[in-house]
Parts: structure tokens; sequence; C-alpha cells
DNA sequence: AACATTCCCGGGAACGTTCCCGAGCGAGTG
DNA sequence: CACTCGCTCGGGAACGTTCCCGGGAATGTT
């Protein structure tokens, strides 16, 4: 182990030391730096020149503690590492970064005790918003939190106008894979539900729905519940389709379970589509490259990522909803 | 747009009103939450509650403001989206939460003023410490930075013992595949190289290297360069397979490249690995499901993550090198 | 009983910025 | 010539915390 040289870390240069190379008081420093107002022209080229002479770099902590707010936008998601998040994670990045603002990364894995950490966090820092997938919170302590900081939930809608919500079109998008899965004529519909987070049943309740309005009967003996992940599909789809050998339909509450799926269908000895067609949700990078390709209904991660900081900064308790699109492969 | 309700935000409960509240001084309330000696017991159980009967929560931006370093550890990456990134993310969040620290992310695409932008805000905010990934900035630049603030850089080494760095051993990553895809006894390999980043040659020279002791004479002819990602590798093995129609082995920079290489040869009408193997490098999560599964060298991206915040902490200038595995899956 | 020692506790100062307000100064107006 | 007004500029105060240091009370020592 060796030791690195910590001694020779500089002082910080501070405004007053700006001032003091420009020959100017502290607050001309601060006017010229932001571009305000009340400065002669020259005085500012003048101190600008100074404050790069000098390498000065204003404290962001000394300018929030002043101003009472951070420009650090929270992100709060369940894993990072889960593909879903990924490009959301981007979107969100270059519109905060579009509005100067910082972006601190919070992983929940959908525990209610470490939402709250990470919003508690956030307000420790005094954070310009929160923006985030919340599955574990109940409504009434997510709303109570909407009223010390601004929020925006994902996928998600919170029932008073106390926070905006950026949400996918689910519905559509669940109407349009049952629709697909129910071409076949002898179609037998199942589904592959989430089994963890508190707010997330609206692709359940969407598939009933669809079922129901094509003539399917009650289809809800056919969804069953998983971890949302790879082998938790493959786990939900194995029960599924061995408690239901009819089955021959399948749609999944996202990409990961869809894989999953389509790996049981295999397992078992069958052939996708032919035995069993399988649907996803998400449109994950990775689907299109697939043995076979998913079948999928795709969200623009991006754009919604993108979506949520806008609706963060525009300050308004809107709830838009993103279009979705299905994506016809190979699987269905 | 219905308008927010932002009257309501009530005044930030500080250490005062939780001193005053239980009785005591400022400085004791400091005590008893940061769990200092100097205090009765009885006197700290009294503080202990007052805090949370006031819903106290301290001001990390008066503590950063004090103290004079805030407990962030900033990310450096070149895009989250990148599925390289996001579990090297969360092994850095994890090792991160573990010290009490919260992430900001930063993404660069590889551009060097955003890779110098990202270090600035870091040292704006007084950050801990930053993590990265620096494909642009050249080596000095770097090793000034680290002068300012604790450094710790990936896949990269830094000249003095100014930085500590973690690395992938990409020599013998690089050795093993080399040595599968020279398996048949008529092979003829080449490389698919990375057309962005100024320190990543690690791959190509031990590319080189590999070949020349397998005896293969020079290689460096058919390397071909793009841009590390999916069409990125499809274009490069479509250039240099119709530049060298007897290659019959595909060593790709990463698992992108190599995912692209084998639609080229597939879309040439080729089989692979019949007519030719191809073996990438990162092992992403998709490449186990892909068609036909990539045979990769894999990092372990998680483990990397958190040894970049331990090395950071740890305070040190080490370089530390991970290992890496061959994964033969059904590409070569 | 007087004094030293240990244990608790509290208030001033400082971190670096922005907000508030007052001052100097030249020009325009009566 | 006196007065007002607009344009620049600068210094005090405050944000909420921790560090520094000094003081009082309780305990132990001679």
């Amino acid at each position: 182990m060796t030791e690195r040289g910590r001694l020779p870390r500089v002082k910080r240069v501070t405004i007053e030391d700006v001032a003091r190379e420009a020959g100017v008081g502290r607050q001309t420093v601060s006017r010229a730096l932001r571009d305000l107002p009340e400065i002669a022209p020259d005085t500012r080229e003048r101190v600008l020149a100074a404050a790069t002479r000098l390498g000065y770099r204003p404290s962001a902590l000394a300018k929030g503690m002043r101003t009472q707010r951070s420009d650090v936008i929270a992100l709060i998601v369940s894993d990072i590492a889960n593909p879903f998040y990924p490009a959301v994670a981007r979107g969100v990045y270059d519109a905060a970064e579009a509005a100067g603002c910082s972006v601190v990364l919070y992983n929940t894995d959908a525990d209610p005790g470490r939402e709250r950490d990470a919003i508690e966090d956030a307000l420790a820092r005094s954070a310009r918003g929160v923006v985030g997938f919340f599955y574990g919170m109940p409504d009434d302590v997510l709303a109570d939190y909407a009223r010390s900081v601004p929020l925006v939930v994902a996928d998600r809608e919170l029932p008073s106008e106390v926070a905006a919500s950026v949400s996918n079109d689910f519905a559509t998008g669940t109407a349009a894979a049952v629709e697909l899965l129910a071409r076949r004529p002898d179609a037998c519909l199942g589904m592959l539900d989430s089994s963890v987070g508190v707010a997330v049943d609206e692709r359940r309740l969407a598939f009933v729905t669809a079922c129901a309005a094509l003539g399917f009967g009650d289809v809800s003996a056919r969804i069953v519940q998983g971890p949302p992940t790879i082998p938790g599909g493959t786990e939900a789809a194995r029960e599924l389709l061995s408690a239901w050998p009819e089955v021959n339909g399948i749609f999944a509450f996202n990409d990961l379970m869809g894989i999953g799926a389509v790996q049981a269908v295999l397992a078992r000895g069958g052939a996708v589509p032919r035995d069993c067609a399988v649907v996803g949700f998400d449109d994950l990078e990775m689907s299109a490259y697939l043995n076979p390709p998913l079948s999928t209904v795709r969200i623009d991660k991006y754009d919604h990522g993108q979506a949520l900081v806008r609706a963060l900064l525009a300050d308004t308790a809107d709830r838009i909803s993103l279009p979705v699109s299905l994506i016809t492969r190979a699987t269905a």
C-alpha cells in the first residue's frame, strides 16, 4: 500500500480571493459570475479574467447553503443494474444536465425503507427535486414527502394533485399485446405478473380487461406471479404451463420475465411461438438479439427519463402518459 | 397545468431547534447525533428523542460547508445506457452506501471536455472522491486533478503514484480468447478494436502479443477499428471479412462489437462458429441469451465497481488488477 | 477542608456564498 | 447651483453545521 500524497491539497480559492485579485468587492464578483445586470461591462471582464486566472470554482455547498436549495436531482430506481433503468437514467441525466443540474443515484431494491432513506437523503441535500420509481412505499407516505420536496413519480399516480407523474400507457400497450396473442383461433392466454411492488397492478388489470373485451371469460386464474427477472419468468412460466397445459399465449410483466418464459417453453421441449407465443413489455435493447427475438411492447425509456425531469422543472402536478408501441418480432 | 401548492413548504428544522426542544446547547445535540463521547447517556437519549420528535434532518450542505468535504462520490462513465456500466454502477453504489456516501453520476460520452466538466463539478461539490472511466483525457491532466481530489481510475493506469487504479486483466483474458480461437488447425485471426479512447489499446496490444506467441506472425493488418457498439461491430466485421475472407476467428473489443460481428457473419450467409468464430469481452447479461450465445471473456463488473470505491476509501495509490475468465458458449 | 482532576456542557467563530441595503458618483433637471 | 435620479459598487448579515475552548459541577486526593 503506497500512501498517496495528501499534503499538497491546496486551500480553496474563494470569491473573496477573486475580489481581491480584481480589485473589487465580493458582491461585484458574484454579479459578474452570475451575469447579473448591475455591473459595468469592463468591470465584468476584469473580474472574469481574475476568476479564470485564479482557477476559481464556486462552492456548490456554500451556494446551496445560502439559497437553501442545491442543484441536484435525485433519481431513485430499484436497481440500476436492471436493464430497464439505464436508458431512463440517461434521459434523466441529459435533461438534468441541460438544466444545469447534477444527478444523484439511489438504488432501493423496491424496499420501502430504502425508498424512504433515499428521499430523506435527497432532503438532507436540499435537492432541487426527486424523480423515481417507487414500488414499496404507500401512497400517503409518498404524498407526504411531496409536500417537502418537488416530486415526480414514474409509472404510478398519486391521488391528490400533490405530485406530478409520468407513466406509460400500459392499458393500450397491454391491449395490443393481448390482441396479438389472441389472433390464433384456439387462443388460450396466461400472464406472468410481478410479485413485487404495491402499485404495479396496472398491467394485470389491463390484461384482465383486455381478455374480457375479447370474450375470453375469466383469465385471472391463469395469472401467476414471480420476481420480475429472467429466472423469475422461467419459474412462473413453468408453473403456469404445468397447471394449464392448454395455454398457448403468454403475456409477461416485462421483457425479463418474457425471456424467462421463452426459456421455459423451450425447456419443456416446445417451440416458440408454435406451441406457445410470448409477448414481453419494455423492449430492452437485448430483446431484439435474442433467440428468438422477443415480441414486446416498447417503452421509450430515454424519453421517459427526460419527461420525468421536465415535469419536475415545470413545477406542475400534471399526470403525463407516454405512448407505447407493439413490436412484433419472432415470439408472437 | 395545475400549479402545485408550494406555499406550505415548511422551514427547516435546525440543530438549534432540537437544542431548544431538548433544553441543551447546540454542541450537545451535535455530540448526541454523532455519537461522540463527551455526553451523559441520559442526555443523549433526551436529545435523540427531541430530534425524532421534531423530525430533525441534518443539512448535508451545512455539514459539508463546515468540514470542507461532502460525502458524495462522483462516478464518471461514458454512458450509463451502455450495458457494461450499470452493473459497475451498482457495485459502486453498494460500496458507497456501505461507507455512508451518496453517488452522483456523470455521463461523458468519452469526450475529454465533458470528462473535465464532470471532475470540476465534483470538485465544486467538495466530493469525497472521484471514480471513473476516462477515455478522452490525457494522462497529465488526469494526474493533475488527482492532486486536487482523491481519484481512482478504471481500466487505465496513471504513470506516477498519484492515483489508484483498478483494471481488469486484459492481457490474460485476451490470451485466453486468442488461444480458444486458435484451436482450429487453419486458424486465421482478426480483431475488432475500439476507435474511441486514448488509453484503451491494451486489448489490441495483448491481441498482437498473444498471436505472436502462438506463431501467427504479424496480425496487425487484420485489426480494424470501429465504434464499440453493435452496429460498429457489424460494420467493422464486414470490412474485416471482405478484406480478409480467410479470417475464421474474430476477437472483439467488447461484447457489443462481438454481437455485431456475429450479425455480420450471418449476413454474409455464413454460420457461427463454423465459418467464423467470435469471442467478445465483458460478458454482458444479454450475451448468454443471444442467438447463438456469445463466447466471451467475463469481467466481474459488480466487483469492479466495489473495488473502485474501496480503493478510493483506502486512500492509497495502488494498482489493482482484477481477474477475468473465459466463458465458452456457442460462438467459439 | 482545600485543591486537582475528570466529566459534561455551551457559546463564539468559521466555512463560502447570496440577499439586503446603503453609499458614491456623474448626469440630467428645476 | 441645488437637487434628484440612475447606475455601480461594497460591506454586513445570514444559511446550519462543526471545531475550539472555556466553564461549572461532581468526584477524588492530600
